[in-house]
RNA sequence: GGUCCCGUGGAGCAGCAUGGAGUGCUCGCCGCCCUGUCAAGGCGGAGGUCGCGGGUUCAAAUCCCGUCGGGACCGCCA
């Protein structure tokens, strides 16, 4: 037996016992005749002290995080020598057995939550990084996140099934990861980017209620809430409507901000249509802890003689501008920073205009270009007050122009610090295009193309694709989408109609997912559903800034992982017999 | 594919603008001292190709070019 009890758990209630504990030396305190050892294990830490004995002697050789066993009697500390700050503050534990059951070599990295360490040097030492109370804390958080779907989920009816990893590719849109198979050489296998089809298929096979806390892969590029393999809790049911799915969605989320973060979500969660999204915030994941919304000056600064507003109206464009407010003190150099931020994200510039602090005057190099009658009633327009700024931007596509505005809002939200941290604002998006336009002028589908059209355009939707609306809905909680599904086409004339949109002839349909579609041949019931975005929840829920504090051995850019040295080469032999290089035999594809 | 930031003993940072001896700080590590600390304390010590390569210069951590690695963002991606 390595212990009798768990470190962080002793109280004055164990005082007079003895006790066995087994951990990691935390810290070792040496006076030269008593020896203090904080013993730390799982649950937390504990004092334990060596005097006038051998086993204090044997302390003495003890560093940091050796792991060890100690075995000594509970006791209240002496008077004025508590220590508050510790749950186990009261006592002491007075060793007089010591076992070093390993030793540890100089550490990498300090085993301390007050010492910023570098991602680098976190990640090739995870374990180590892991001994910290506050990278362990965001692992468990995770877990209690798991416990709290799975309940949940369960007590509503939900059966958990495990779909396949080894699959073929689905239609998402991303990249795939690939896998070559030895037993067919030429063949691969793709990772799955989601489980949808498959969650469809059990649909299809009457299980009605289903969930899944699925690893899903897309080979893409990384962000600080992106990785290559991620997880979604994936949730699909039968029988329902919209309204249906996102009652579910909001159980789960109340359910996990009430433990985990200790917010109580009060009250339906706000829903705001997609297009109101874009035209308010320029986002269709609006971050709602701020105001400063969108303004739309397309009718306003109609005959503008303004090149840059009169060019993008002229072509059906849109003008817009949001205003920032106490902007207008802004010095030349943060005007020109504006300039060059733009340019980062594509657009050619940010236009702006200046109220005087004092006269409320409009001003800057774009009020010049601006009629006296368009000057005049340009605060009114936009809502500026004396003081603020006012930017622009204009483009024929309008969804670039208020996407740009969207970006100028957050990062006037974040200069301007405007953004409460401690706030939690979530709505739903709903009623999303089901259609984008691509590059080459056809259509895809913003979702994916088993997205159902709301009712309106159910007949009709084929008729002006880009005007068309889904049931489909997103969950965004402080500008982070979180989670996102639809109601799924169980009409095979309908999804026909929208493969046509789509430029997909019959050949192409049953090839990519011809499996999907015969399935559907025999008494699919209706049915849709949600996927969260697992990784970014628990980041949310834990305050991490990044993905990575959620993911026990995440990787870092280019899919390289640190720990392992992950991926690597393949010996000619292993290649041979993966078949990577060999010809596929005459079939496949059906 | 693009833009930007970072790279200095084991960890974290300063030094770089305005070139002048590997200079400094905090922690860790090693040794000694110390019987009530809890991020213990005191004294002493070791540890470096300033990511790498090239260039400018009498002289480069410092300036320039390239490259590698890490990070943020755009493109891409639900």
């Amino acid at each position: 037996m390595y212990r009798t009890n768990r470190a962080g758990e002793l109280r004055a209630a164990d005082v007079d016992k003895t006790v066995t504990l087994s951990g990691w030396v935390d810290r070792r305190r040496d006076h030269g005749g008593v020896e203090f050892i904080d013993l730390r294990d799982a649950s937390g830490v504990a004092q334990v002290v060596f005097r006038d004995s051998e086993a204090a002697k044997q302390a003495h050789e003890l560093r940091n995080e050796f792991c060890v066993q100690v075995t000594g009697v509970v006791s209240r500390r002496p008077d004025g020598n508590e220590n508050p700050e510790l749950p186990t503050g009261e006592i002491e534990v007075v060793a007089d057995r010591l076992t070093v059951l390993s030793s540890a070599a100089p550490l990498p990295l300090p085993i301390d939550d007050k010492v910023d360490v570098g991602e680098d040097v976190r990640l090739k030492h995870r374990y180590l990084d892991l001994r910290r109370t506050g990278p362990a804390t965001a692992i468990r958080l995770r877990s209690e996140a798991n416990r709290i779907a799975r309940e949940l989920l369960h007590d509503e009816g939900f059966v958990e099934i495990e779909t396949p990893t080894l699959t073929r590719s689905t239609p998402e849109g991303a990249r795939d990861f690939l896998v070559p198979v030895r037993l067919q050489p030429g063949t691969w296998y793709a990772l799955p980017q989601s489980p949808q089809l498959f969650k469809q298929l059990l649909m299809v096979a009457g299980f009605e209620r289903y969930y899944q806390i699925a690893r899903c892969y897309r080979d893409e590029d990384f962000r600080a809430d992106r990785q290559p393999e991620f997880t979604q809790l994936d949730i699909e049911a039968s029988f329902v409507v919209e309204d249906d799915i996102i009652a579910l969605g909001e159980k789960v989320v109340t359910a996990l901000w009430k433990n985990l973060a200790g917010h109580e979500i009060t009250g339906a969660i706000p829903r705001i249509t997609w297009r109101e999204a874009m035209g308010r915030y320029g986002s269709d994941k609006p971050d709602l802890r701020f105001g400063v919304e969108l303004v739309d000056l397309s009718s306003y600064l109609e005959g503008s003689e303004f090149r840059v507003f009169s060019g993008a109206l002229a072509a059906g464009g849109h003008v817009g501008a949001v205003v920032m407010p106490g902007g207008a003190s802004q010095t030349r150099k943060q005007l020109d920073g504006w300039q060059d931020w733009a340019k980062a994200r594509g657009a050619r510039g940010l236009a702006y205009v200046l109220f005087d602090e004092h006269t409320g005057e409009p001003r800057g190099p774009v009020a010049k270009n601006l009629s006296q009658a368009h000057l005049d009633g340009l605060a009114a327009a936009t809502g500026a007050k004396p003081g603020d700024a006012v930017f622009f931007a204009a483009s024929a596509d309008k969804i670039e122009a208020l996407e740009l505005l969207g970006a100028a809002r957050l990062e006037i939200g974040r200069r301007c610090e405007l953004i409460n941290e401690d706030e939690w604002a979530f709505c739903w998006v709903v009623d999303a295009p089901m259609f984008g336009k691509t590059d080459e002028g056809g259509w895809t589908s913003l979702h994916h193309p088993f997205t159902s059209p709301n009712s309106d355009w159910a007949a009709n939707f084929q008729d002006d694709p880009g005007e068309a609306l889904a049931y489909a809905y997103d969950i965004v909680c402080n500008g982070n989408e979180i989670g996102g599904g639809s109601i799924r086409i169980h009409d095979a004339e309908m999804q026909s109609r929208v493969f046509e949109t789509l430029g997909i002839d019959e050949a192409e349909a049953s090839e990519k997912f011809g499996f999907l579609l015969e399935a559907f041949q025999y008494g699919p019931p209706p049915h849709g559903g949600i996927a969260f975005g697992w990784d970014r929840v628990c980041t949310l829920l834990s305050k991490a800034d990044s993905i990575r504090e959620v993911i026990a051995f995440p990787k870092s850019r280019g899919g390289h992982d640190p720990l392992t040295g992950a991926p690597t080469t393949i010996t000619a032999q292993q290649r041979k017999e993966a078949g990577v290089d060999a010809k596929p035999e005459a079939k496949q594809q059906s």
